[in-house]
DNA sequence: AATTATACAAACAGATACGTATGTTAAAAC
DNA sequence: GTTTTAACATACGTATCTGTTTGTATAATT
């Protein structure tokens, strides 16, 4: 039953769209490769001549979606200062958009949160991590900028604000992908951001006042 | 080798303590009752003897230290409304002080959070869903007393307040727990507490500004 | 048109884990 | 002091999963 090129690119990507499926209901470790074998329609024959085994389909199907999963803020910011703030609030509120809109990448989040990681998978941790860095320093940047002119509120250093940001974006999406979504994350997501970036910046109110007196 | 009562009652707990650490290092899902049994220096009999499977043994792991985990806030705030943001915030870090402190508590949180629950620990789930609602409602309910006697900034509504401070805490732990405690929780954590409370006040230029105009 | 390599399925072998059944020893119970 | 029973250890059978090997039909190659 030898199949041609593009249906044997066929049978591998429905193997990774079962993969995901299946990692996602059962978690990676408790999986199978037969589970995934028979949510794809095929047997493990198919799988072991496409991926060398289970952490090889994870590590790749990891990859599919990696691109644009990685960054929230892509690039070092090059707004003036007085629109950073709002660049930042609308790049995590856009991130919260398409997270929401794609389940592709909701399924992929969700078991990235609730794999292990000790064994095998640690190339996997080794990646977000490092991502996680690169764009804390980014991060960092744009709020010190910010704060160099001004439109950061007193109260708040460039590193704690950006501390304060990831700290609710990892809290809103774990709550919301590991503990079945209950309410709708864009708009709830986008209502804590605004509410959170309303502190990071002077308050109307005073400064008003203040230029008043 | 029948043993006393006492020696029983040591064992069982010895088993409770290898299987904290083994689930810990392995994740529940991979850990077998061997290694437990190993980790324990007892064999598999042991633990068949004291606990029916895996899935019992976890259930009562959690229940060990389920009590003083359970509640940030243990009850009803019958504070004044003046103190009532105070009193949440002193709550809160000291939750985190405590967590800081426990290397026991500190194990168990990491496990269930990575573990999948998908599976035969769901009363685990429900039983988390079921006091973090409870928590959720005691919350709203201080923020809406501090909110109705004017110490909460107009920004904030008790609902918004409550998330922010809950996501906040989640993603705080979970970079702490998951992600290699790279930073010293309780310091980090109360001085974000601060920032955001102190958002969550009306600022004292504000009141002021507002009082003198 | 014959050959070869591809894309799998099916069969096989080894390891591991689980649950249970059985054995054993010493503490309790009488 | 004998019997019973609690507290395990050991042994067994079975299911499952993994990795590899072998088989096979057909696309691609020549």
């Amino acid at each position: 039953m030898r199949r041609t090129k593009a249906e044997a690119e066929e049978t591998r990507n429905s193997i990774l769209n079962a993969a995901e499926r299946v990692f996602f209901e059962k978690g990676v470790s408790t999986a199978s490769l037969d589970d995934v074998a028979k949510a794809a329609g095929v047997t493990r024959g198919a799988i072991y001549w496409h991926f060398s085994n289970k952490t090889d389909l994870f590590l790749e199907l990891y990859n599919t979606v990696n691109l644009p999963l990685e960054d929230m803020i892509t690039r070092e910011v090059e707004r003036p200062a007085a629109e950073v703030l709002c660049y930042i609030e609308k790049s995590a509120g856009h991130w919260l958009d398409e997270l929401a809109a794609d389940e592709h990448r909701q399924r992929i989040f969700t078991i990235l949160l609730r794999c292990a990681y000790s064994d095998e998978l640690l190339p996997v941790l080794e990646k977000q991590q490092e991502v996680d860095d690169r764009h804390t320093v980014m991060l960092d940047n744009a709020f010190a900028k910010a704060k160099s002119e001004g439109f950061l509120n007193g109260n708040w250093t460039p590193q704690s604000a950006t501390k304060a940001l990831c700290w609710m974006m990892e809290g809103l999406c774990s709550d919301w992908l590991l503990f079945g979504r209950r309410f709708d994350l864009a708009s709830e997501g986008k209502d804590g951001l605004k509410r959170l970036f309303d502190s990071f910046r002077q308050t109307p109110a005073t400064a008003e006042a203040l230029t008043a007196s």
